[in-house]
DNA sequence: CTGTTGTCTGATAACGTTATCACATCAGTG
DNA sequence: CACTGATGTGATAACGTTATCAGACAACAG
């Protein structure tokens, strides 16, 4: 009866029940209400029932902190996303989740938003933590990268997706940009297009840039000349890049502008390709008939904008599966033998084709 | 020297160093090693720079879980998120991040994508984990709202954003929904048309039904009947409005099959309103001359739709700063007083004029 | 009967911090 | 010189869990 009116008084204080409160209301040891919770060792059904009515009766909840330390793992892996509104983190996170979620594994997430300081804060708090491991998706930076060989240096599993970051133990994940570039171009020059533009050509992402490699490499493969002129990129100092559709409203107005302007448009996103498809219908023209276009990402959008948007779709759920894996594998061998060769996942990406590019290019010209 | 040796192996065994190391190779108490990182009570200069020096050399970080275990606050935040492509979360994420930044706390998000596992899943891990507070801005569910009950009684401190829950130590932050769908329609009414659709109706989400009431209460004050035949949701059974845009689609097909259909379109949201607006296209109709629409949220996209799309703005990063201000509240007064009372902050939208909506209605129907 | 094995339970000592107390030291005050 | 109060340092004991060891008892083989 005393016993009871400690724990009383415990929980009017709202304080958490802990396994010594399951443990002396149960009338046994808190080690046996640790096997009870865990499942784990030897512990007779008697006991057993004993103490799990003791826990749902207080709703007990193991403190993880304690545990996590204890354990030396949390079962938790750290997310870091470039942004959040992007569809390709959404998708991305889910893959992940799938993966983790079946494993036993929670997530928290992190955005930079394109901050170096909240990356950072976020890394830091994940490290800070004891995350198992991190999923970086972000873009690379001087500093994001030191940060993050500094953790991977910790003997913290790191797997990036979508990016670059050169260390024997981190693994990559990607979709290959290159190809899906090279296939879109391809696919204007095989329709018959010769003046090609390539729009929101940007050194900060190297996803894009390696989208525009796989335009420049379809040119040379079909002996056309790369044009200056038109490739175009944000307004040198628009900030940093913040609304892709404005850049490509404003890049494509541009090309617009030029003497003989681009029959095709071959943008580094769906949302640059929108923004241009913008431009266009402000400037009277009509896609497909006078200009095509194709984006990339296949967001969910794409098939609801006027006309309907030919674009290049990649794997993002899968890239997250792939990306969880390999990093609970890291994980999990990390607890014994020494940590295996990084390993490098390219996966393809494949054109769909909607209403936005014509069969054929205008006949003048 | 031997200390020395002590040190280098356990970093070669890829530990992570502890205060207790520090205080050894620094010769000093591991309390002291505390003070300085903490820059707490009093601490000499001399011992600051020893401390400091070996805290640099073997790049410690503290430990975050024993850290929040001794202290019983972890200095993060939970957010739980409906889904994470929403441009909606991405904005309330940032206003939350603001505030919380300024103020030392991390923020770890996770996302239900409205699967109720997961939204369990996420909140278990936070609650586990000992976040000092989370902000919940998922959609109401039985259970969902169950688990919150517990965590709450539990004195979890929870502010509510964009959603519903009755409790009265949980505060909630929203924006002003149906007097955002009264001006909406009011505007339609004031521009001539008398046969105005709701698309997108939907038990499931509780803004998009405050919206909907705002639709009906404009109707009424205007005398205008309301038709029920004009108020059009997703397909009984279409699952789970995964895809809005689809359900506009889908809508906006449906009343153009009816003998009168609308001359205004009033969209649940901006995708729905995009879905609509496909539709019209697909069936040879022009916005704004043939039929107006108006959204909802503001997205980034909405500038860029074919015509701009007119919607209503909410203050979605206002609404993140506010609630995050309101959670720390709570979280730092749990520490000595009693909670004050429930605090519900509700703040104004308004309508965002593009060319989505024409001036006048069409002339004949 | 002794020894072995398997099952069950508990005591103890960590995990890495920090709150708290206790003890020094030193300056200034009356 | 005794007293106050500020300053500086360390020992100890938690926070809530679990790994590990050790003991107890039963069943069974030799």
């Amino acid at each position: 009866m005393k016993a009871k009116r400690g724990k009383r008084e415990k929980a009017e204080a709202g304080k958490h029940p802990t396994v010594v409160d399951i443990a002396a209301r149960a009338g046994v040891a808190p080690m046996t209400v640790s096997r009870v919770i865990n499942e784990s060792g030897y512990v007779s059904e008697a006991m057993r029932e004993k103490v799990m009515r003791v826990v749902k009766e207080l709703n007990y909840h193991p403190n993880g902190l304690a545990r996590s330390l204890k354990r030396q793992s949390t079962q938790v892996v750290g997310i870091l996303l470039p942004d959040i509104v992007n569809p390709f983190s959404a998708e991305l996170v889910r893959g992940i989740q799938e993966v983790l979620l079946s494993r036993g594994y929670a997530s928290f997430l992190c955005t930079s938003e394109r901050s170096i300081e909240r990356e950072q804060a976020g890394l830091r708090a994940l490290f800070d933590h004891r995350v198992d491991g991190i999923i970086v998706a972000t873009r690379e930076t001087p500093s994001g990268n030191e940060w993050l060989r500094s953790l991977v240096d910790r003997n913290l599993p790191v797997v990036v997706v979508g990016r670059d970051f050169e260390h024997p133990l981190v693994d990559r994940v990607t979709a290959d940009h290159e190809k899906g570039g090279h296939e879109a171009t391809k696919y204007l020059i095989a329709a018959g297009h010769k003046r090609i533009a390539f729009v929101g050509v940007s050194m900060q992402s190297g996803t894009g840039l390696r989208r525009f490699q796989g335009y420049l490499a379809a040119l040379r493969d079909h002996g056309l000349a790369v044009r200056e002129e038109l490739v175009v990129g944000p307004d040198s100092l628009s900030g940093p890049g913040y609304s892709t559709q404005d850049d490509g409203y404003q890049s494509m107005k541009r090309l617009l502008a030029l003497r003989k302007p681009p029959t095709a448009v071959f943008a580094r996103n769906d949302f640059t390709a929108i923004g241009a498809m913008c431009a266009l219908r402000d400037h009277g023209l009509s896609v497909p008939d006078d200009v095509s276009i194709v984006g990339f990402d296949n967001v969910p959008l794409a098939a609801y904008t006027s006309p309907p948007l030919t674009t290049v779709e990649q794997p993002t759920v899968e890239q997250g599966r792939q990306a969880a894996t390999l990093l609970l594998e890291r994980i999990e061998e990390r607890r014994d033998g020494r940590p295996r060769d990084r390993v490098e996942i390219n996966l393809n990406c494949h054109l769909i084709l909607r209403q936005s590019t014509g069969r054929r290019p205008p006949a003048r010209r």
